[in-house]
This record gives structure tokens, C-alpha cells and sequence, in this order.
DNA sequence: GAGTGGTCTAGACCACCCC
DNA sequence: GGGTGGTCTAGACCACTCC
């Protein structure tokens, strides 16, 4: 099937395959969410010439992300504690005054390659024994999900750009004053708590942002999670 | 409505409403494809705590985003010109050697402050008279639309973070070595067709991303594009 | 077992595009 | 007018959750 050429259309699916229309249909919404086909009213679906490799609007955490380049991530632990929020932190996470947060502060790394430096806050309220049971050099999201159960589906992020103080360009390995993504993250749960809160400063020489914006159908209906 | 609190089943929605099940469950599915509701199955469907103020995924043009962030955005020419497409450009853009684009640059100007520099090539087979239809003080994006009836979709977006050199600084008002985003932008059509290459240098000081990752549908089948 | 969402059926009418 | 996708109907069965 190349680029620009009709798909079957849904009448004819549904004939040839023995399913309904809305199930025929249904099939080719797949194909555009997807980003492979879009349709045309009184046209048809149509290949489109472009294809998502993946992706990239899902929530991933940094050692999925790493994996999906073909990177090996690790982390290097710098601190873990239960600390009082502060009030960036509790505002970002809805918690009252005397609340506790988990914080963990790591250099995030590549292929043997120092990415970024990295501050994660919870609750505690949420996993109280985190600290125990987490091996600060491997995936939080993983360990959250599988301990925890808790599953992270959005996220929020706001993305500055700025330069390198003394104490990352130490922990980076890069001159001070080099140009670095700053990065504020806020995760949420399905039905939209809050359950995390980062902070991070990446290289600018060795970390790039992709986004594809718009595209696929946009609007949604079907498939999503449960 | 509150954050938590269940919507009415499908069920009970099409016998009030007089309407198929099938119907009613779409209605459900758009809210929960705006972010503002969330579907379990085997439980219900639930208001969720955080709403999409804006679907940020969508592609937006700089005027575009500068309206939604409340700011008056206008644009100072710098050239316009028509010249054979570099190499780079003619790659993103599926162009033969002796193809010619438009090329504009630009500064970007919100609330009368410059916020960053912009370089727009788009093949000059799309859109031969474009230099003397457009004043480049507005909005690119609308007359494609209005003038060629060119839809753009869909773009893929690689940022940066990197240091202002002397010409940009110049331009932008801010010191040599200020912290910037690189912007490189591939915008598409419905299809695929990729119409318009941008490359763009942003201030560090006046401008932030922001990112929704995940949430809502993630995965879609109704209400897209036509 | 009762209630929920996820999926499917076999029709129907409409708006749109193209001839 | 004939073909297309967009929407809707009035049922059905299933998987899951909760009691």
C-alpha cells in the first residue's frame, strides 16, 4: 500500500471481511489515530505519506525514553529523603502544611553519558516505603507501577531554557555557563492527582526535544484507556 | 459536576435522552478525549480533577499561540526572497534540485517585545504569488489557508537549547551568549505532504514550552479531521 | 447477580465529492 | 446519481467490578 492510495473503502470492508459497517469503520479510525491513513469525507481513507515511529505525546519516564533510543539509561543516586514539601512542591501536589515528600535527587545517565540532574518528589502518604524498596539506579515509574500499582498516564511540563551553574556543570561534566533545557514536570494518575512533582536541568549539547504536534485524528474516541 | 464524581452510565443516558446507547457512549468518549472525564470499565465514568485548558498538542502557528497566551502578536520583516533551496531545506521538503522556495525571515514580536527569529521556506510551486499576497506583518498560516486553501495539520518539531550568537542577540535585544531555543519545524498537510521548513531562535528570558503529555483518549477513533 | 463500559450487528439517513 | 465517510438506531454478547 503506497502513500496517497485509497484504502477499501468501509462498505466494501465490511462485505469482504463479513463485519459490519461500524466495525469496518471502526478498523480504519484505528489506521488514523495512528497516523498511517486519514480520511475524506465523500473521498475516501486515503495512506498518508508519513507515519508515526512512535508515540512521542505518551508520557514516558527518562529510562523509557532512553530505551526508545537505543540508549541504556542509568542513575547515579545523589540524595533520598523525607523531607517537608516546599511550597512549590505542596502547591504542585495539593498537599496540606504538615505533609511529607519523598525526595530523590539523581544524575541521569546514557550510555555511560551524564544527561541531566534530576529532583522527584512524592507524597509520602503515597509509598511510604519507597525509600526501601526502590533501587534508586533503576526506573521509578516501573517501580511505582509494580509496587505501587500506581499508574502514571499524564503529565504536564513547562520547558526553559537556561545555563549551567557551578554545581550542575560539576555533576555534568560540562563547562559552566553551557546552554541547558530546565525542566518542571508535574505527573498525574488517571482521573488527574497529582503524584509527582520534578525538577530537572538536561545538556543542551547532548539532549534535543522532539515533538510532533497535531496529526493522526486528533479528537479521540476509542481505545483509550480504561 | 465535582472532580471524582461519576457521569451518568451509558445506559442511563440514552433512556433519558432518548437516544441509541451508541450515542450516548460517544458523548462520553468526547469528554473523556477533552480531558475532563475518564472511563473505567466495569465501574463508571468519572469527572476527572484536572481539565485541558487548551489542547496544546495542536499545531499552532506563532500568531496563534501568542492570541491564546493573551498577547498581541505582530512580526518584522528582515527578507523575503526566492532562491534554490539549500540542502537541507530541499530534503525536509521532498524538493528536486531545481525547485525553488520562498524563503521569509522574520522577527517575532509579542506585546511589542521580540521573541525570537524565524526563517519560513515553503516550495514556491505551492504558493508562486505568495510574495505579493502576504503581508508579512500577519499571520503565515491564514493566508495559506485563505488564499491557497492549505491546511496545515500536522508538524515535527526537533528543539534545542543553545546560546544567542552576535546576529540574533542584535535582532532580539538580549546579550550575546543569553541562553535561546533552536527551533527546527517540519509542517505538514493532511496526507502527509510536507509544505513549509522552519528553523527559529527563540529567547531563553520570554519564552517557555509548555508540554501535555499522555492523558484523555490517548488513542482515538472518532471526531478527527475530515 | 446487578451494573458498568467495550465491542459488535444490520440496518438507516445525511452531507459531501465527483462525474 | 453513485460512491464515500459521518452519524444514528435498537438491539446483542462479553469482560470487568462490586457486593
Amino acid at each position: 500500500m503506497k502513500p496517497g492510495k485509497p484504502l477499501p473503502s468501509e462498505e466494501l470492508i465490511s462485505k469482504r471481511l463479513h463485519v459490519s459497517r461500524m466495525t469496518a469503520r471502526q478498523a480504519l479510525k484505528l489506521l488514523c489515530s495512528l497516523g498511517v491513513a486519514h480520511s475524506q469525507r465523500g473521498k475516501g481513507t486515503f495512506v498518508s505519506e508519513i507515519k508515526l515511529e512512535k508515540n512521542i505525546r505518551e508520557v514516558q519516564s527518562f529510562t523509557e525514553e532512553m530505551e526508545a533510543r537505543g540508549s541504556r539509561p542509568h542513575s547515579r543516586l545523589i540524595s533520598s529523603e523525607v523531607v517537608s514539601a516546599e511550597s512549590e512542591t505542596g502547591e504542585a501536589l495539593h498537599l496540606s502544611p504538615e505533609e511529607k515528600v519523598i525526595r530523590i535527587r539523581r544524575v541521569r545517565v546514557a550510555d555511560a553519558v551524564p544527561m541531566g540532574v534530576e529532583t522527584t518528589c512524592l507524597p509520602q502518604s503515597l509509598c511510604p516505603d519507597l525509600l526501601d524498596r526502590f533501587d534508586p539506579r533503576t526506573s521509578l515509574y516501573r517501580t511505582l507501577l509494580q509496587v505501587y500499582g500506581i499508574h502514571i498516564v499524564q503529565a504536564d511540563e513547562v520547558v526553559e531554557a537556561g545555563l549551567a551553574g557551578t554545581k550542575e556543570a560539576r555533576l555534568l561534566g560540562i563547562p559552566k555557563g553551557s546552554p541547558v533545557f530546565l525542566f518542571t514536570r508535574t505527573a498525574y494518575v488517571e482521573g488527574g492527582k497529582a503524584v509527582e512533582y520534578v525538577k530537572s536541568t538536561f545538556r543542551g549539547d547532548r539532549y534535543k526535544i522532539a515533538n510532533r504536534l497535531g496529526g493522526g485524528g486528533v479528537l479521540v474516541v476509542s481505545g483509550g484507556e480504561a
